[in-house]
DNA sequence: AAGATCAGCAACCGCTCTGAA
DNA sequence: ATTCAGAGCGGTTGCTGATCT
């Protein structure tokens, strides 16, 4: 089992206790499904009896409108409720209480959130609802349930561990660790655990299809020129995450490329090799022609100087500039079919050429990778290449360039000796 | 049918960076 | 200027279901 992150600096923070008079119905958006709160980083550090005066005030408020709303200076967005106390450990005249855990911790408010959220994707909640007893962890099947979420109900007792005047009291000043309370909680998840689940997982625009033609292209260019920036990549497919994006990579897409080629290698073999003699086959040893020496550098890019590209700048690349690809010189133009031989891509500037070489600095055995295979642009990789307009670059259109169509124009290939 | 292996992928680890106090 | 919690990121792990033997 993996330990927590623990937080060292203890994070001050308020339980209030609402009780909500019926539900609302969630007509927005699941993200609006959820309670949303505004609190002024100063109030954080407001006394509890500040913090419990302003409790009462909302409660009556709350009562009297059937819904709680904002004190000024704050919102409050209250939906249907995130928790709710198991029977029976309710205190008296709570009959559905709503726990609220303000927190200056986004992470946590996320950790409530991210509840909710994965009651609703599950369909049936696995969270305690009202008037349901649970005993231990809630289980709703599956790995993603049992290890990302220990949902175990709240309960006063768990509360009163840290705070056992918390049953008469509406406001409870704590201080604890954000990880103290997430355990309290039966979370068993720190915030950042919660908020990478949130990132990478729950959210709503989160695109978790099959990855298509076109983003393959995407991540293969932006791979061949920045590496394994997953992030930056990532960025320009919506709805995808760096680790979507770094697991399809991984997992898939580099087998694909390498297949793809292993078939191109053996069509070339098959018509550019001499005839078959009796000297035993030499196994071979790859060495890296093109670049000059066994460690990789990705192919010298010229970038446009009015972009102010610097090497300290990488992310620039992708946000503000794809530039423009010739090859020997040569535009192509984008509704050519380029060879799955082709084997390169310069990036030309119309005036002077100011070389930014991505080399090797943090490119690791995946650009091996590439180069071994000799491949200097994704269009290589994909075999025919499908211009895609604006795919999601805001800038100039690239243009891929086949520098050699026949098949032995793999100038950059490994050679064997 | 049962165990072994593989593939997919969400989550974790550990590090750096950022910004608030 | 310093401290430190939280965010961000890339590499890696390990769990689960599918497939193979």
């Amino acid at each position: 089992m993996r330990s927590l992150h623990r937080s060292r600096r203890p994070v001050k923070f308020y339980l209030l206790r609402l009780s909500l008079s019926g539900n609302r119905t969630a007509k927005d958006s699941p993200l609006e499904n959820r309670v949303v709160m505004h609190w002024p980083r100063r109030q954080e550090k407001a006394s509890s009896a500040a913090a419990s005066a302003l409790y009462n005030t909302e409660r009556e408020r709350e009562r009297e409108r059937g819904h709680a709303a904002a004190p000024s200076g704050r919102t409050w967005s209250i939906r249907p409720p995130l928790l709710y106390i198991g029977q029976g450990e309710n205190p008296p005249g709570l009959p559905a209480p709503l726990l609220l855990v303000l927190l200056p911790l986004g992470s946590l408010l996320l950790c409530l959130v991210l509840l909710r959220e994965q009651e609703r994707r599950d369909g049936e909640s696995s969270v305690l609802r009202q008037g349901e007893r649970e005993e231990g962890p809630v289980v709703t099947g599956g790995r993603r349930d049992t290890q990302d979420l220990h949902r175990e109900a709240w309960n006063w007792r768990q509360l009163d561990r840290f705070a056992p005047e918390s049953r008469n009291r509406t406001d409870l000043p704590v201080s604890l660790t954000s990880c103290d309370l997430l355990h309290t909680a039966g979370l068993k998840r720190c915030g950042k655990s919660c908020r990478l689940r949130w990132l990478n997982y729950l959210r709503p625009d989160i695109k978790h299809g099959a990855f298509t033609e076109e983003e393959d292209t995407i991540i293969c260019t932006l791979y061949n020129r920045l590496g394994s920036r997953w992030s930056i990549i990532a960025s320009q497919m919506p709805g995808r995450t760096d680790n979507d994006v770094k697991n399809y990579w991984n997992t898939k897409l580099k087998k694909k490329l390498m297949l793809r080629h292993a078939n191109l290698s053996v069509t070339n073999h098959i018509l550019h090799s001499p005839p078959p003699t009796s000297a035993p086959p030499i196994l071979p040893t790859v060495k890296t022609e093109v670049f000059g020496s066994t460690d990789f550098d990705f192919p010298t890019v010229p970038l446009h100087p009015d972009y102010g590209i610097t090497t300290e700048q990488p992310q620039k690349l992708y946000s503000d500039v794809m530039p423009y690809a010739h090859a020997n010189g040569q535009v192509v133009s984008p509704s050519e079919e380029v060879s799955a031989a082709s084997s390169s891509i310069t990036v030309e500037t119309s005036s002077s050429h100011s070389f930014l070489n991505w080399s090797t600095a943090g490119v690791g055995s995946n650009d091996l990778f590439l180069s071994a295979l000799g491949f200097g642009g994704a269009g290589d990789f994909l075999g025919g290449y499908e211009y895609q307009e604006n795919l999601y670059f805001p800038n100039p259109s690239i243009m891929w360039a086949a520098s050699e169509t026949d098949a032995q124009g793999l100038h950059q290939s490994p050679t064997y000796s």
